[in-house]
DNA sequence: CGAGCAGTTGATTATTGTCAAGGACCGTGG
DNA sequence: CCACGGTCCTTGACAATAATCAACTGCTCG
C-alpha cells in the first residue's frame, strides 16, 4: 500500500523507454495513434499481472520495475522462464491465451495497448512488426542462454551467471559502464532466484554465502551487492571472459 | 556415404514443407522470387552446417532430416538449445554472426536463401516477416517449455518429456493421430538426448531401461520405440494430462 | 577377424535437495 | 516501549539423485 500508483504519464516523448521498446522506431504520427490506444497500469510487488490460460485483452511494455514469467507444474514446482525489465514486451499479437503467469516481482508500471487496435496498427505498420521480431529474437537468444545455464552449470556457476546478468543490465540502464567495481541491489528474493535457476532457495543462499566468503562479491544487508572484479565473476560463471564483451 | 545427396528439388509447388515453412503464405509471384535466390544443400549426419561465430551467408528451412542447435562451454560441456525439424527456419535476418553451432543430427536437406536478397524480399513483403514472427514466437514457447524441463524435472521425467515430444511431432508429421499405440524411431543418439536434457548419456540409458522395465515404453533394438499408452507417458513426464491436449 | 562406435550396467562419489532450527529485520498493536 | 507475528534468509545434518569411472555387450564395417 505504500506506493501510490502513478497513472499520470501520458506523453510518449518523455517516456523513459521511448528508444528501446516496441515503439522505438515510430514517428510522431504513429506515436499519436499509439497514444490513443494506450493506458498505464501499476502493480504492487507480488501481484499477478496475467494468469496463465487467461484471455489477453492487452499487450504492452514494462515501463519501470521487474516482472517475471513463470510456469508451474501440478505439484507446485515452478520455473521462471523469463525476466521482464523496462522496455521488454509482454503479450503475443495474434495469439489468444496467455501461456504463462506474469507476476510483478517489484512494484511495476506497464504501458498497455488494447490488443485488437494494436494488432491492426501492426498490420498497417511493418516496422512495428519488424521491431517486435527483433525483440523476440533477442528473447529467444536469452532463453537459449538460460538453457545452457539450467542444463549444464553447477549451482555456483548459476548464481554467478545470474549476478553477472543483473550487473550488466543494471550497468546498461544506469550507463555507468563496466569498468571498476559494480554496485547494485538484487531485485529478486532468494526464492525467486531459485525459481530462475532451477535450484532450491537453500542452495541459493549457500552459494551466495560461498561467493561472499571467497571474495567474489561483497554484501551489505541481504540485497546490496558489490562486485569488485567483474572478470572474476564471469570466470566463476563459466563464461568466456576473453574475446569481445557480450552486449 | 550411403545416402546420395539429392539436389534436384526445384519446384516449390512440390515442396513437402510448402505449407508450414516461412514461405507458407507466399503467392506464386513471391515463390518465383524465392526460387531465384534459393538453392538446396545436403548434409550427412554429424556434419556441421554452421559454426558458432561464423558469418552467415544464408538463411533457410529444414526440408528433411533433423538438425540441432548447440552451445558449448570452454571445458566441453555442451547443451542443445534447439531441435530443428522439417519446416523449421535457420538464421536470423538482420543479424551478422551465428550464435550457435548448427549440426546435422541425421542426414539433412536444407532449402537455403541467399541472406541479402532474402532480407530485401522480406522488407518488401510484410507477410513473410509476419510468418517469421509467428514461427519465432513458437520457438520461444518451445524454448520456455524446455526451461521447465531442464530446471525442474527429474531424469525420468526428462526422458518421458522428450519421448512425448518426439512422438507428438512424429504424429503431426505422419498424420497418424494420437489415438492407440504410437510407434516411431528415435532420431537421436543417447548422447544427443543427454545434451538435450542436461544429463549424462549413462543416466539417459538407465532411465530408458527403467521406463522399458515398467512397461511405459517398448523397445526393439535401440531406436525403435512403441508407446502403448500415451496418457501414461505424459503422466510420467509430469505434464498436465487432463484438459485440452497441447498442440 | 578386429577396430570402432553406440549402448548398457555396476560400484562409488559428489552435488544438490530435504527437513529442521533459528536469526535478522519490520511493522503492528497492546 | 516492547512483545508478537510475519517474511526473508542462513546454517546444519542427513538423504537422494545423478555424475563419474569403469567394465563389458553387440553391431557394423572394412
Amino acid at each position: 500500500m505504500s506506493s501510490h500508483p502513478q497513472l499520470c504519464h501520458s506523453d510518449c516523448d518523455d517516456c523513459p523507454i521511448r528508444h528501446r521498446a516496441v515503439c522505438a522506431h515510430c514517428d510522431s504520427r504513429e506515436l499519436e495513434e499509439l497514444e490513443e490506444i494506450k493506458y498505464y497500469r501499476s502493480f504492487e510487488a507480488g501481484q499477478t499481472v496475467i494468469w496463465s490460460g487467461d484471455q489477453m485483452s492487452f499487450v504492452g511494455s514494462v515501463v519501470s520495475g521487474i516482472a517475471s514469467l513463470t510456469q508451474t507444474m501440478e505439484d507446485g514446482r515452478t520455473q521462471m522462464v523469463g525476466l521482464l525489465l523496462p522496455s521488454d514486451f509482454v503479450g503475443r499479437p495474434g495469439r489468444e491465451g496467455a501461456p504463462y503467469d506474469v507476476v510483478a516481482t517489484t512494484d511495476l508500471v506497464m504501458c498497455c495497448f488494447r490488443k485488437k487496435p494494436f494488432e491492426e496498427l501492426m498490420a498497417r505498420t511493418p516496422h512495428i512488426a519488424h521491431r517486435l521480431l527483433e525483440m523476440t529474437l533477442d528473447e529467444l537468444d536469452a532463453a537459449r542462454e538460460w538453457m545452457l545455464v539450467l542444463g549444464r552449470k553447477t549451482a555456483r556457476e548459476k548464481i554467478a551467471s545470474l549476478l553477472s546478468i543483473i550487473a550488466r543490465r543494471d550497468a546498461s540502464l544506469t550507463k555507468r559502464g563496466m569498468s571498476g567495481p559494480m554496485v547494485f541491489d538484487l531485485p529478486l528474493t532468494r526464492e525467486a532466484m531459485a525459481d530462475y535457476l532451477g535450484l532450491t532457495l537453500e542452495t541459493v543462499s549457500r552459494q551466495i554465502s560461498a561467493l561472499k566468503k571467497d571474495g567474489v562479491i561483497h554484501l551489505e544487508g541481504k540485497r546490496h551487492v558489490t562486485i569488485p572484479d567483474m572478470g572474476r565473476l564471469m570466470e566463476e560463471a563459466g563464461d568466456d571472459t576473453d574475446g569481445g564483451f557480450l552486449v
